[in-house]
DNA sequence: ATGCTCTATTGAACCGGTTCAATCCATCAG
DNA sequence: CTGATGGATTGAACCGGTTCAATAGAGCAT
C-alpha cells in the first residue's frame, strides 16, 4: 500500500504538503498540487482512514446496533441510516445483537473501541439489567423507542407516534360507520403497545363510543396470537360481535384473516380489519390490508442525521404515522331488518350505550378527512392528523 | 479516554509491559499483571482498535457489500455473516449499495481505506461496466453468485445450487403424479435463472416427460410478472392446461396464487404451485407454499468463514437447497371420466407423448424419498438429493 | 540595502498502540 | 568468583496520517 511518505518523496515535497493537498488544496500552489496529484494517481494512493482517525481522533464512522435484521422494520432503519451516512461521507458499522439483547453492552463496547463518532441503538426494548450495564461515556447516542431519557447527557430519543397510529386506525373505522370495534394489543406493558391502545381508546371516546372491555385482548405481535385473540373476540352471536378489528400490527392482522376464514366471515363484508406497520407483504394479502404506515426508513434517516450533524443530545423526536386505506375495511353491512340501523335516525342500539349525537359527530369527522390516491393505487389519508 | 501510557505510568511499568498484559499475559509476572489489570479496571481502560490496527496492519474487521437490505434474502446473509464475524471476534462493516450497484466500486474503495481484512460482495449481479471498474488489490474477496471467477487471485466464489433447486421442485411434482408442468423463470440470461430452468428441464427429461415450450414463460422475479405469466399459462382448456407450476421464486408463486384465484382455480386441487426461496411469509400464504429452501444464512456464514480463516482465494463453493413440502402441492385431480387417467394402467394421454414406463419410474422416485417432519410442522425432504 | 508582509513549504511532534533488541537481575554451573 | 542462562522489563522505533510553529523566498515599500 502506498503511503503518504512515498508520495511525498516521489513528488519531491514534504509529507505536510501532501497532507495539505488532501485536506485543503487551496493553500497549495497549483503546480505543486498538480504534481502531487499526478503521483497519487500514478501510484494508486489511498489515504488510510485508520491513520487519519488516529491522528484526528475522529473516525467519521457510526455504529448502528440492531437486534433482528430479518424484521422489515429493522431493515427500513438500516436502509435510512445508511443513506444519510453515505450522503455525509461517513461509514456505518452495523452490529447485530442477539435476539435477547444480552450482548448489547458488549456490542457497544466494541463500537467504542473503534472510536465511532456516535451510536444508534435500534434494538428491541432492552431489559433493565442490560440497560444498567450500558456505559456510553462521551459517545453521542440516539436511542429508538425508549420511554425514559437515559441518565447520559449525550443521548437523544427517537420513536414513532404510536398513539397516533392507534387513533388513526380507530378513526378510520369510526368514519366508515363502525361502532362495535375490537382491539388486539401487542405485548402488554411495553410502551409502544400502551400508546397504541391509548390512541385507540381516545378515538372511541372522541366519538362518544363506549368501550367494552370484552372486545379487547392482549397478543404478542405474532400471527398466532393475532389469530387466537381474533377468534376469541369473534366467537359470539352476530349482534354482539365486533364489526371491525384494530389489530396491533400487521402480523396479528394476518392472524385475524385466518380467524375470519375459520369462522366463515368475509373480509371486509362481515368484518373490517386494520393493521399497523405497513409491511411489504400486506399488499399481497387477500384482500390487501388497510393499515397504518410506520416510516421506518425515515426514522433511520432522522436518527442518523442527529448523529452526523452532532445535534444528538437530550432531544426527543416522534415521527408521525399515516393511514393507508386498502380493501380490508368497509362500512359495516346493515344489521338484520328488524333492528336495521342504516336507514333509521334513531340508530343507536341500546346495548352499546352510545349517545345519539356521537354518531353524527363521528361521521362528520370521517367526512372531513380528505382522501387522496397515491401512485400505487392505495388511498391514503394525509398524515397531519 | 484512558491511554496505554496513562495506565503504564499509574501502574509504574512501561508501556511495553502493559501491551504485553493485553496480548500475552503469560510472559508477564503474575504480580505485575495483577497490578496492571487493576489500574485498567479502575480507569475503565479500553484499548483503541484504531491504534492497534495502525500498528499491526490488521483491523480484524471485514466489509460486507449488499444492494437491497429489505430483501429477506440479503437479511439472511447479513445475519449469517454477522454471526461468524462475532464468533471470530471480528467486526463487520456493512455497506448498502444503491439498487443499481453503480456505487459498488466506491463502497469497496471506502472499505479498503478502512483497511478491512477482507470483503464479502453479496449484491445483485454487477453490470459488466461496474465489474471492470473494481480493483481489489491485495484484499481477499468472496463474491456471491458470480459465474466467472474474476481475474484477481484472492477472490472466491460462493453461491447456491440453483440447478438443484429447479430440479427438486420439478421432481416433487413429478413424484406426485403431475405430467403437465409449467415453468415461470426469472430474469432471462441471469445465471441463477438459467440454472433453475436447466434443473427443471433435467428433472422432466429424467422422467421422460416431453417439454412443451408453450408451458414456459420468463418473468422478472416480481409478483406482478408471476401473475401475468401464470395467467397466460393457465388460460387454456382444461385438458391442455398445466396441472402444476414451478415458479422461479416465492414472489412469483404469490402472483400465481393471484392468477389461480382470478381464473377460479383452487390450489392445490386444480393446480399445484411451487416456489423457490422459502421466504418467511410463505407459511402464511393460503395455502402454505411448497417451496425450495435456500439457506441464505448458511451462505453468509460460509462466506464469512472463508474470510476470517484466511482461506479465501480461488475457491468455489455451491450450497445445496432443500425442498420444503407444504400444502400448495398435491396429486393432480383425475381427468373427466371419459379420459380418466387415475385408475387406468394405460394412463398416458397421447398429446403428452410420455413413455408409459416414465410414470412408474418417476412415481418410484417419489416414494423412495423419506419424508420427515420438522419442528414447524413442515414436511421436508432431506437435502442430499 | 533593509525591513516588512504574505504565501508556500517544511519538519517534527503527536495520536495510541505493537514489537523487538537491549538490559537488568536472579539463579545456577563450573 | 566468574560466566552462562533465562525470565521480566524496558525504551525506542514504528505504523500513516494531521497539525502547527518555523522558515524560506518572493514582492514591495522605504
Amino acid at each position: 500500500m502506498t503511503t503518504i511518505r512515498e508520495v511525498a518523496r516521489e513528488a519531491g515535497v514534504s509529507v505536510g504538503t501532501v497532507s495539505n493537498v488532501l485536506n485543503d488544496p487551496a493553500i497549495v500552489s497549483p503546480e505543486t498540487c498538480e504534481r502531487v496529484l499526478r503521483v497519487m494517481r500514478q501510484r494508486n494512493y489511498r489515504p488510510s482512514a485508520i491513520a487519519r482517525s488516529l491522528a484526528t481522533g475522529r473516525t467519521r464512522s457510526f455504529g448502528l446496533v440492531v437486534s433482528n435484521i430479518f424484521n422489515p422494520f429493522t431493515a427500513g432503519i438500516v436502509q435510512g441510516a445508511g443513506e444519510i451516512a453515505r450522503e455525509a461521507g461517513c461509514s456505518l458499522l452495523i452490529a447485530c445483537a442477539e435476539d435477547d439483547c444480552q450482548d448489547v453492552p458488549q456490542q457497544v463496547q466494541v463500537l467504542q473501541q473503534h472510536w465511532v463518532d456516535g451510536i444508534f441503538l435500534a434494538t428491541q426494548p432492552l431489559p433493565e439489567s442490560v440497560w444498567r450495564e450500558l456505559r456510553f461515556g462521551r459517545t453521542p447516542v440516539v436511542i429508538m423507542d425508549r420511554d425514559q431519557p437515559p441518565a447520559e447527557e449525550h443521548a437523544s430519543i427517537i420513536g414513532f407516534d404510536w398513539f397516533m397510529a392507534g387513533r388513526q386506525a380507530a378513526r378510520h373505522l369510526i368514519g366508515l360507520g363502525h361502532r362495535r370495534i375490537g382491539f388486539v394489543g401487542g405485548i402488554p406493558g411495553r410502551s409502544s403497545s400502551v400508546q397504541r391502545e391509548r390512541g385507540f381508546r381516545r378515538a372511541l371516546a372522541g366519538a362518544g363510543i363506549h368501550l367494552d372491555g370484552r372486545w379487547q385482548r392482549d397478543g404478542d405481535y405474532s400471527t398466532d396470537s393475532g389469530r387466537r385473540c381474533a377468534e376469541d373476540l369473534l366467537d359470539q352471536p352476530r349482534d354482539r360481535r365486533p364489526t371491525a378489528l384494530v389489530m396491533g400490527n400487521d402480523m396479528m392482522a394476518l392472524g385475524a384473516y385466518e380467524a375470519a376464514e375459520l369462522l366463515g366471515l368475509s373480509v371486509p363484508r362481515d368484518l373490517s380489519i386494520t393493521g399497523i406497520d405497513d409491511n411489504y407483504f400486506v399488499t399481497h394479502m387477500a384482500p390487501p390490508l388497510t393499515t397504518v404506515h410506520v416510516p421506518t426508513r425515515e426514522l433511520g434517516r432522522e436518527g442518523m442525521r442527529m448523529l452526523v450533524s452532532g445535534a444528538a443530545g437530550a432531544q426527543r423526536v416522534s415521527l408521525p404515522t399515516r393511514l393507508v386505506t386498502r380493501q380490508s375495511t368497509a362500512a359495516p353491512s346493515p344489521e338484520p331488518a328488524w333492528r336495521d340501523q342504516s336507514t333509521s335516525i334513531h340508530s343507536v342500539s341500546a346495548e352499546l350505550s352510545v349517545p345519539a349525537d356521537a354518531v353524527a359527530r363521528s361521521q362528520g369527522n370521517g367526512r372531513k378527512e380528505r382522501m387522496t390516491s397515491n401512485r400505487t393505487g392505495a388511498v391514503t389519508v394525509p398524515g397531519k392528523e
